[in-house]
Order: structure tokens, then C-alpha cells, then sequence
DNA sequence: CCAAAAGTGTTCTCCATACACCCATGC
DNA sequence: GCATGGGTGTATGGAGAACACTTTTGG
């Protein structure tokens, strides 16, 4: 089946990007291609849109069919439509970020026969495409957005320690934080519950857990309230 | 001439929020529609993109077309996909928002037989398809924006006094601002340039007349400096 | 001389920052 | 008992917020 129009009509994808906190690194899944252009080459996970299909959904579908993951923090990045960014044809491409954590969720590594793998931010191979321009595109957007938008949270699994979450915030901030300055902060906020309960399996004193209080935060937006680290 | 695809393709085009600054006043430039759908509702500038053509350089087009502005401030701000928000098929619409001076350009209302207008923020007509939440996303991120990018001043002719940057800041932030704090924070920043005339033809007491140093902030940009208001 | 906006300093409060030691636990 | 990270308080400086009067100019 085929289908014709008057003009010709740029090609239209959808790319994500997916960032996982791993221990104590941030890492973006990439994805090996095994055809040209680019071939061997990695590449951020992505495919068109169907013509019945919402953005968002195209972008959690492609997410569902690399990693596996459903529930997770999606949100648009940025629309990307140089005319050479791909030698085939014309594609404009909308790409979502996405963060995960990859100890809470059994991610595995790809659904199909391709190769994917998770590469730490700091240690990125040459990308397809102007996937490298994207990739930098999404990393200064989560600098700007971790740090009046409680996104954090969404690299951590449910129940989490003050100092994973600094340890977030100085990943993606690039720099030392202040530990006693930090809790300080972040406890004034009233935004995390704390919880009855301890780190396990730990080679060292156990740190109390505390879990993000979404439904408060919402309320004290409502209310003018405004995060910021 | 007709094009032939394996898959049907969504339609791309661009749209443009347009706003501009008239005196006191923060208004948006919409178009009346001759056609079907959303015949005789007002809407935003816009148009398909074609296929060898940058997507920025399509919104430019759009906007020259409408307005015969050239030189302006633009920024995509948003893909909107929705499957439902052309009536007659699918259209995924890349968005632009672009601020300008209605005084300093001389801005003709419309190129083409359309009826186009200028509208304030705070008295907008029901929009054709959802531009209504177009607008919407466009204010909020304005208002996210000017705060802690030098925007404002794209708002306001080349030369303008501490009042009329004041009251832009005002406009759009919604909320009174204290003469003395707002002056003593912009000017300490050092990215104004204090020139040698002041204001005409006012029924008061002259006000001195300021420009935005732009290559100042761009140094003090990379040497890690942050605007914030 | 009146109306309208320009321009200007000080005080107080609060928040960001800098900084070092003891505690609990596992091995 | 030792290594590892957990957890805690205070002092200082600087920035934001609140606040009112005089000056200049045109009409």
C-alpha cells in the first residue's frame, strides 16, 4: 500500500534518550546499528511515528521495546530537523528524555537482536547521526531543569538516602555539594517523607530512607511554592 | 507532481506565537482564517514545512510573511502532536515564539489579504485548532524564561530606560516589582550600557536611556556568571 | 504651580556558605 | 579496633525586601 500526497513530506521520528543512575554513575542507553547509514556506529534508540500515534506514545513504545521499562519520567526534549542529519532522506526528529534507575527496575539490555548497552556520560563513543548534538542538547537541559524541578528523584529507586540523592545533584551539577548545607535544604522543603526505615547490606552505619512526597509537593505548588537547589 | 510512500507520513508544519510589546501592553499577533476548518477564528501564524527547508527558517518565513519582520528574537518552544488537533488530518506542528518591539519595527499588520491583529495577553479571542494551549505553554514558558534569561530586553527598542525594562518585567511576571531593588539588582548585573541621552518628548522629567551590552554578557556567560531576576 | 515620573539609601531579616567532629555498623 | 560513611550546629557575610521623599520637566 502506498500513499501520495502533492508535496513531498519530511520523514518524521521519534528518539529517546534514557538516563540511568547506576550505582554511582549516570549513564545513556545507546543502541549498536547494524545498518547504513551509520552502520556499527552507536545510536540513541528511536523510530517513526505512526500516523495514529501520539508523540508521546511513539517515544514510550520505542522506550518499552529497547529496555523493557514502562513507568517512567518522559518528557520532550526538543524538535531536531537539519536538513542533513540524515543522508537518506529529510527526518525531523522529536526527541524525549527519559530517567530511570537501574537497580529498581530489572532492565535488561535490548528486546531484540540488536546491541544496546549503557555508557557512562562522561565515557561516550562517537554517535550516528547529530546524536552527539542531542546528547549534549539533553544533558545541559537536566543541569538547568534538576535544579528547580524535582526530577532527582526519578534516578533513584522509590526509597532512597540523602546522600544518593547529593550524589545525584553533584552528578549532574558537576560539582561538590555541601553535605550538612544539602539535608538542610532539602528537609526545609518538607517534599520528602521520611521513613521508618534503614539501608540494608551496607559494610557501614545504616542510612535512614526517605521517599519523595509527590502528593505534597503538588499541593505546595498549588500554593506558590517554588523547588530550588 | 505527486510523492509515494510505503507509510502514510504525518504533516509537519510550523507555527508561530508572536509576541510584542505596545506601549504598556504585551500582546499576541493572530490571524483570522478564510477557510475552513476554524472558518473566522483566529489562530497563530503558521504553515507547512518544506522539504529542503531548515525548521527555523520556516518559522522565519512565516513570521516575514505575516509581519515583515527579519530581524528578531526566536526559540522553538514545543512539537505539538496531538492525533486529534486538525480536524482533517494528522499534523504535527513544530512551535516557535518570537518577540518583538511594536514601536521600533515598523510592523505592517498583514502581507497577505488575511485579516491579522494584534491582541493582548489578558483579552484573547477562542483559538482555531489548540492554539489555545499554544498560547498557554508559550506564557508559561515565557514567564519561566525571562526570569533567568536577558529576554526582557527583546521586548523593548535598542534604547530604552530602567522604567520600560521595569515594566516588562511586570507584564509578564504579573506581579509589582520595587523601583529601588529592581534598579540596584539590573545595574549591578553590568550587562546594561549607560548612554549619553535620555527619553523625548515626555510630559516629565526626562529618564536616561540605556542599551543591552550583549557581547559583555556573553563574556561574563563563560566566565560563569548567571542573570536572574 | 501642578502633575507625572525619575531618581536615590538605609535598615533589617533571612538565607547561603563555610567549616569539623562524633556516631553507628560491619568486618 | 579500624574503616566507612551517617549524622549533626554555629558563626558570618551578603542579598533580598521593605520603605518615602526630593528632583526634574512639560504643560
Amino acid at each position: 500500500m502506498a500513499y501520495e500526497y502533492e508535496y513531498p513530506r519530511p520523514a518524521l521520528t521519534v528518539d529517546c534518550i534514557i538516563f540511568g543512575l547506576d550505582k554511582d554513575e549516570l549513564k545513556v542507553m545507546l543502541i549498536q546499528r547494524d545498518l547504513e547509514p551509520f552502520e556499527g556506529r552507536w545510536a540513541l534508540p528511536g523510530g517513526f511515528v505512526r500516523v495514529d500515534e501520539e508523540l508521546e506514545a511513539a517515544a514510550l513504545r520505542e522506550l518499552s521495546e529497547e529496555t523493557g521499562i514502562t513507568e517512567v519520567f518522559l518528557e520532550q526534549l526538543y524538535t531536531f530537523g537539519d536538513l542533513q542529519r540524515d543522508p537518506r532522506e529529510r527526518v525531523v526528529s522529536v526527541v524525549y528524555y527519559a530517567l530511570v534507575n537501574l537497580e529498581g527496575h530489572k532492565i535488561r539490555a535490548s528486546s531484540d537482536a540488536r546491541n544496546a548497552a549503557w555508557f557512562p556520560i562522561t565515557d561516550m563513543p562517537p554517535l550516528a547521526f547529530d546524536h552527539d548534538k542531542i546528547f549534549d542538547t539533553a544533558l545541559k537541559r537536566l543541569k538547568g531543569k534538576i535544579r528547580y524541578q524535582p526530577i532527582g528523584f526519578e534516578l533513584l529507586p522509590e526509597k532512597f538516602t540523602l546522600s544518593q540523592l547529593q550524589n545525584v545533584y553533584e552528578l549532574i551539577l558537576e560539582k561538590r555539594l555541601d553535605k550538612r548545607n544539602f539535608r538542610r535544604k532539602i528537609l526545609k522543603m518538607h517534599i520528602l517523607k521520611e521513613l521508618d526505615e534503614i539501608q540494608q547490606d551496607v559494610a557501614h552505619r545504616a542510612a535512614r530512607l526517605y521517599s519523595f512526597n509527590e502528593k505534597k509537593y503538588r499541593q505546595m505548588m498549588n500554593k506558590g511554592f517554588s523547588f530550588e537547589i
